[in-house]
DNA sequence: CTGAAAGCGCTTACAG
DNA sequence: CTGAAAGCGCTTACAG
C-alpha cells in the first residue's frame, strides 16, 4: 500500500501538504501541486479511508436500518437500497447494512462502535421506537417513510396523498364513477402501525368528497387468499363498483381470482389499478395490472443525500422528500362499461 | 464517546490491560478483569470500531459488489443481501454496499481505499472481468455463483444439478415422460455469460439421457412477449409435452398466457414448473406457480461467513457451499393426464 | 500478570 | 505558502 508518506517523499513535501491538495482544504503553490500530483499518479496513491476517519472525526460511511423481518416491500426494497448506496457512493460516502429490527438495545450497540455519521431508517412506523433512540443519541437521520407527526424530521417518503389522487382521477377519466380502495390490514402490528394505509384511506376520503363519489374502503390480510374472499364481498356489496384501487401487493392476485370467480371480467367489468406496486410484479399478474410504481429508487438516493447533507451541515433544514409512484401499463384497466339497459 | 482511556483510569489499569480484556487476547487476573469489567459497564463502554481497525489492520468489514444494472434476480437478491448481512453481523463484520458493476478500474479504487478486508462478488459471469482485478489485488473474495472454472475460488452457489434433477424427479414422479426445459437466451451479454442456465441444459440432459428421455430445449427472452410465443410453438413442434420446466421468470406468466391460447389449460394439460423462482413471485401467477425457490437468504449468510474464514486464515481451504432450490407449493402441476383413446 | 511506548495513516491547529 | 508536531482511539510487540 502507498501512503502519504511515500508521496511526500517522492515530492519533496511535508505529509500535511499532501493532506492539503488530496483534500483541496488549503492553498498550495501551483509549482508544488503539480509535483505532488505527478508524484501520486506515479505511486497510484490512495488515501487510506480508515485512517482519514479516524483522523478527522467523520468516518463518511452511513448505516441503513435492514428491518431483520423483511415480509413487506421486498421489490422496491432493493431499488431503495440500490439507490441509497449510489446516492452515498456519489457524495464519496460508504453505505454499511445493519439487519436491526425495532431493537433500540441492538441499535445503540451499533451506534456506539461510532463507525457511522449518520442513519438511514426504514419501514418507519407511525410511533416508532428508534426514532427516539436515534434522537437521544444525537446522530444525524433520516427515514423512509414518516412518523405519524413528521413534521421535526427529515424523511423521504411516498406522496400518498398526490399518488391516490392521481390514480383515481386516471380511473375516473375513464368514466368510473365508483371506485372501491382496497387496503391491508393492520394485521400483527396492531392498528395503523405504518403509515401508508392510513395517508392513502385519507387521500382517498378527500377526493371522494371532492367529487361527489361515495367511499368505499374494504381491508384484507397480505395474501391471495384474503384479496379473494374481499372480491366477492365487495363486489355483492357493492354491485356497482366498476374499478378497484388496491395498495396490497399479495391481496391483488385473489382479488382478480375473486373477481372472476363472481363471472365478471377484468377489465371489461372491473378495472383493477394496483396502487404502489413494483412493474415487475405488476407484470406477473393475469391480466398484467396497470398499476403505480414506487419511486424506490429516487427515494432511497434522495434519503442519502439529504442524510449526508444534515451530516455536513447539522444545521441545515431537514430535507423532506415526496416523490409519487408512477403509473405503468398493464390490461387491467379499461373505460366504463356503458350499462346496457 | 467513553474511551479506553476512561475505562482504565477509572480501573486504575494500563489501557494495554483494557485492551487484553476487552479482546480476550491475554490472560488477566480474575480481579483484574473484574474491576475492568464494572468499570466498563459502569461507563458504558463500547470500543471504537475505526481505531480498532487503524490500529490492528483489520477492518472487520466486508463489501458486497453489488451490481449498478440489476436487472437480474431481484426477488432473491435482497433475500441474498440480507443472508449475507445477518451473516457478517454474527461474526462481528459490517457490511458495505459498493454499487460497482464489471468495471475494474472502479473496483480498484473502493479497494485502495483499504476499507475492507474482503469481498463478496454477486452476478457473477462465466468469464468474470472482476475476478482476475480481485486476485491481483490480493484480497479474499467469495463469489455467489461460479465462474467457468470454479475450483480455484471460495463460492455459494446454487446447486443446479441437484434442483433440476429434483424437479425433473417430482414431474416424472407424476407420470410426465416429455418434459420440456425452457431457459433464458445468453442476451446482450453474449452466449452463456451466466452459469445458472448452461449448468441446468446440462443438468437436464444428463437427466434425460438417464431416464431415457428425449430433450426439448427452448430458449426465449427474459420478457412475457417470448414466453407466449414460445409457448404455442413448443406445443405445435411438440404436442406430447405434457409438462414443462421453466428456469426464467419473467417469461413465465407469457408462457402460461401461450399455453391457455393454444386450448390448453394449466395443470390439467400441461404443468408447469418455475425453477429458481421465488415464492412470492410464484404466488402471484396464475395459477400460482409450483416453484423451486433459491436460497437466498442461505447463500448470502454462507458466503459471509466463508469470507471471514477466509480473511481470518488466509492458508483455509476456500469453502464451496452448494444449496439446491427449495420446492414450493402451488396449483400449476398435476398428474399426468391418461389420453383416452 | 501488567505497563510504557511505538505505531496504524491520516488531519489539523499552530507557528513560521 | 509550507512544515513540525500533536492527536484520533485503539493494538501489540517488548520488557519487566
Amino acid at each position: 500500500m502507498v501512503r502519504m508518506q511515500d508521496v511526500a517523499e517522492r515530492a519533496n513535501v511535508s505529509i500535511a501538504t499532501v493532506s492539503f491538495v488530496v483534500n483541496g482544504t488549503k492553498r498550495v503553490s501551483e509549482a508544488t501541486r503539480a509535483r505532488v500530483e505527478s508524484a501520486m499518479t506515479e505511486l497510484g496513491f490512495t488515501r487510506n479511508v480508515l485512517a482519514r476517519a479516524l483522523a478527522s472525526r467523520r468516518s463518511r460511511i452511513i448505516a441503513l436500518l435492514f428491518p431483520e423481518l423483511d415480509t413487506r416491500g421486498n421489490a422496491s426494497a432493493m431499488e431503495f437500497v440500490h439507490g441509497a448506496s449510489v446516492g452515498a457512493a456519489e457524495r464519496d460516502h460508504h453505505l454499511v447494512l445493519w439487519p436491526v429490527a425495532n431493537d433500540p438495545a441492538a441499535l445503540r450497540e451499533y451506534l456506539d462502535g461510532g463507525l457511522v455519521d449518520g442513519v438511514l431508517a426504514m419501514e418507519v412506523q407511525l410511533e416508532d421506537p428508534r426514532v427516539p433512540m436515534l434522537e437521544a443519541a444525537g446522530i444525524p437521520f433520516v427515514l423512509i417513510g414518516r412518523t405519524a407527526d413528521p413534521s421535526a424530521y427529515a424523511y423521504a417518503d411516498i406522496d400518498f396523498e398526490t399518488t391516490a389522487h392521481e390514480n383515481l382521477d386516471h380511473l375516473a377519466g375513464l368514466g368510473h364513477e365508483r371506485i372501491a380502495l382496497v387496503l391491508e390490514h393492520p394485521g400483527a402490528l396492531g392498528e395503523s402501525a405504518y403509515g401508508p394505509p392510513v395517508r392513502l384511506e385519507r387521500a382517498y376520503r378527500e377526493w371522494a368528497v371532492a367529487h361527489g363519489a361515495t367511499a368505499v374502503v374494504a381491508m384484507t390480510a397480505r395474501d391471495p387468499a384474503g384479496g379473494a374472499e374481499l372480491a366477492e364481498d365487495l363486489l355483492r356489496d357493492h354491485p356497482d363498483v366498476t374499478a378497484v384501487l388496491i395498495a396490497n401487493d399479495e391481496a391483488a392476485p385473489g382479488l382478480l381470482r375473486g373477481i372472476r370467480a363472481t363471472g365478471r371480467s377484468v377489465p371489461r367489468d372491473v378495472s383493477v389499478l394496483a396502487l404502489g406496486m413494483a412493474s415487475r410484479t405488476a407484470a406477473l399478474c393475469e391480466p398484467p395490472l396497470v398499476h403505480s410504481a414506487p419511486p424506490g429508487y429516487d427515494l432511497g438516493h434522495a434519503a442519502a443525500r439529504a442524510l449526508i447533507d444534515l451530516v455536513e451541515d447539522a444545521d441545515a433544514e431537514p430535507i423532506r422528500t415526496l416523490l409519487p409512484c408512477v403509473l405503468g401499463e398493464g390490461a387491467s384497466v379499461a373505460p366504463v362499461r356503458t350499462t346496457l339497459p
